[in-house]
RNA sequence: GACCCCAUCGUCUAGUCUGGCCUAGGACACCACCCUUUCAAGGUGGCGACACGGGUUCAAAUCCCGUUGGGGUCGCCA
């Protein structure tokens, strides 16, 4: 079921109300996913899903996803869909969710007017304009001042129909935890600005709609990117002025572009998506993102989604960033390629050749065999499942009208005899008698001697000629695999541009 | 600029908490060689790092301070 949770009208009753003070200290593990739908799921996103996953899977904790779709609009449902596909690509599930933020707003206001009323928020009238104006005046005059230009904090509160933002007061003294990966973190209070709490409009912010779900969703480990460090004292306050248990929180690093800046669009494919679309299997992303900012400690570079599971622990995240290594990821990559069974290795295959135009549905009937076969000779050399099409096209397409690759032709088809070795193992290869790998070899082995020649001589040249290219998996098991007929059909071809070719050199 | 975070090979990292076993280990990438009909795979080897400066200590990559460098955050976005 997609949408669990769909049906309870609020999540308000799970909440510890203001007056209960902690869920027992042993109680279950529980944590989220919280991603805004503007954008698909992003690596960074992913690897925080990721880690949360880990870990509620390790403590036997629940995994709690939560679409914060307040800026309705930037957000869409094609995002959400895409959140939701690419965490499905990768294996982790959900064990609640998807909760939306943007129907929790009642209680987000309910939150908010609470804050009010208790004196620990007020209503600052100033315009978007007016305070622009102020942080720029303000700006580069060392200390933070006044948050508002109008001192709206010290006004008195009437409501006189204006309209007005809420605000929180932040209450001077210093503000810190023990962040589960930095350990201890502090901030000075004063250097926080009161931070808006609900728009003019009514809506919450989502400094006061995150806590507000967390709590209801009875978070107890926050764990999230670095860059949110910033907000957590903010979040803290929030909690205590409310009365919420205060959670846990746990900041891991970002994950880096090559130029160690924040990974963004603009260094690349960037969505979990788009690496699936360009051939990565899900268990090496899965593997490669785990490996990305955490370590088991030891020197295991493939570790399978269990194990990781098992050995998971918030101790193996390190503290500074990691660059995104998109050649780890590939070698990595054909590593669990080269893992996969016949069978699945053909259903990963089939949409790619599909999307080429090289399929056809005998390779899954009358030719399964010689299928199977041909994805054995290239599995070993293919990285990403887009690798496959472009290595099997000679042997499958029946196209073979192909040019020859000119550095590779440069380097093998010169000298006087060529053609006419070409001509004469043509002739032998008409008459041999068993069209099998051994014999082949034993064929081309014996015409060398006889003309005094090194076997590549002859090798070289017919890689060209059968696949139009300078490398190849082993010539006798392609030749096998093509078939009498297409393989002479291809000398004949080669020995006819020997034949018509400009005099050579 | 202010605040916060971070700092081991080009990259991911082990080692740091609990100083000595570190003349710093592994992996990716790169280079060379082996294997070999090419390519890949595999094997062997090579290149390559404790940012810097002060302390503390018999002893520091490991602890403390500073400097430098990098990053993040400073919205009626999330």
């Amino acid at each position: 079921m997609l949408f669990r949770g769909f049906e309870s009208p609020s999540l308000r009753h799970l909440a510890p109300g203001p007056g209960e003070p902690q869920m027992n200290a042993q109680s279950q593990i529980r944590v989220r996913f919280a991603p805004s739908p503007t954008g698909h799921l992003h690596v960074g996103g992913a690897r925080s899903a990721l880690f949360n996953w880990l870990y509620a899977r390790n403590r036997s904790g629940v995994f709690v996803l939560r679409i914060e779709d307040t800026d309705r609009e930037r957000s869409s449902e094609a995002m959400v869909q895409g959140i939701l596909d690419g965490m499905d690509w990768l294996g982790i599930e959900p064990d609640e969710g998807p909760f939306f933020q943007s129907r929790e707003q009642k209680r987000h206001a309910e939150d908010a007017a609470r804050l009010l009323e208790d004196g620990k928020a007020y209503r600052c009238y100033c315009t978007t304009e007016e305070l622009q104006e102020h942080r720029e005046r303000m700006s580069g005059s060392g200390k933070p001042g006044p948050t508002c230009p109008g001192g709206c904090r010290s006004l008195v509160m009437v409501d006189d129909g204006r309209p007005f933002a809420l605000r929180f007061a932040v209450p001077p003294g210093e503000i810190s935890w023990d962040d589960l990966v930095h350990g201890e973190t502090s901030f000075d209070g004063d250097s926080l600005e009161d931070f808006i709490i609900l728009r003019s409009d009514g809506t919450p912010t989502y400094m006061l709609s995150v806590v507000s779900d967390d709590a209801a969703q009875r978070i107890t480990d926050v764990i999230r990117g670095d860059d949110h460090i910033s907000n957590t004292p903010k979040q803290i306050l929030l909690y205590q002025a409310l009365g919420y248990p205060v959670p846990r929180f746990g900041h891991m690093p970002l994950i880096l572009g090559e130029d160690k800046k924040r990974l963004s669009k603009r260094h690349g494919a960037v969505s979990v998506l788009q690496y699936r679309d360009e051939g990565f299997l899900p268990g090496a992303m899965f593997n490669f993102l785990a490996l990305l900012g955490w370590s088991p400690g030891d020197d295991r570079q493939q570790i399978d989604s269990k194990t990781l599971v098992q050995e998971f622990s918030l101790d193996g995240i390190g503290k500074a960033g990691a660059v995104f290594d998109r050649a780890k990821l590939e070698w990595l990559n054909g590593l669990y390629i080269n893992e996969l069974s016949s069978h699945d290795l053909e259903e990963a295959v089939r949409p790619g050749l599909q999307a080429a135009g090289l399929w056809s549905d005998d390779l899954r009937t009358e030719r399964k065999e010689w299928f199977r076969k041909l994805l054995l000779l290239l599995q070993p050399r293919c990285r990403t499942l887009q690798d496959f099409p472009a290595q099997a096209a000679r042997m499958l397409d029946g196209c073979d009208d192909f040019e020859y690759e000119e550095k590779a032709a440069r380097k093998h088809l010169k000298g006087d005899l060529l053609r006419d070795n070409m001509v004469e193992l043509t002739g032998r290869l008409e008459i041999v008698p068993n069209w099998r790998q051994v014999e082949l070899e034993a064929l081309f082995r014996t015409l060398a001697e006889e003309r005094d020649v090194s076997a590549g001589k002859l090798i070289h040249p017919v890689r060209l000629a059968v696949t139009g290219s300078g490398s190849s998996p082993g010539l006798f098991e392609v030749l096998e695999l093509l078939g009498r007929d297409r393989t002479l059909a291809r000398l004949e071809r080669l020995v006819e541009f020997l034949t018509k070719r400009p005099a050579p050199l």
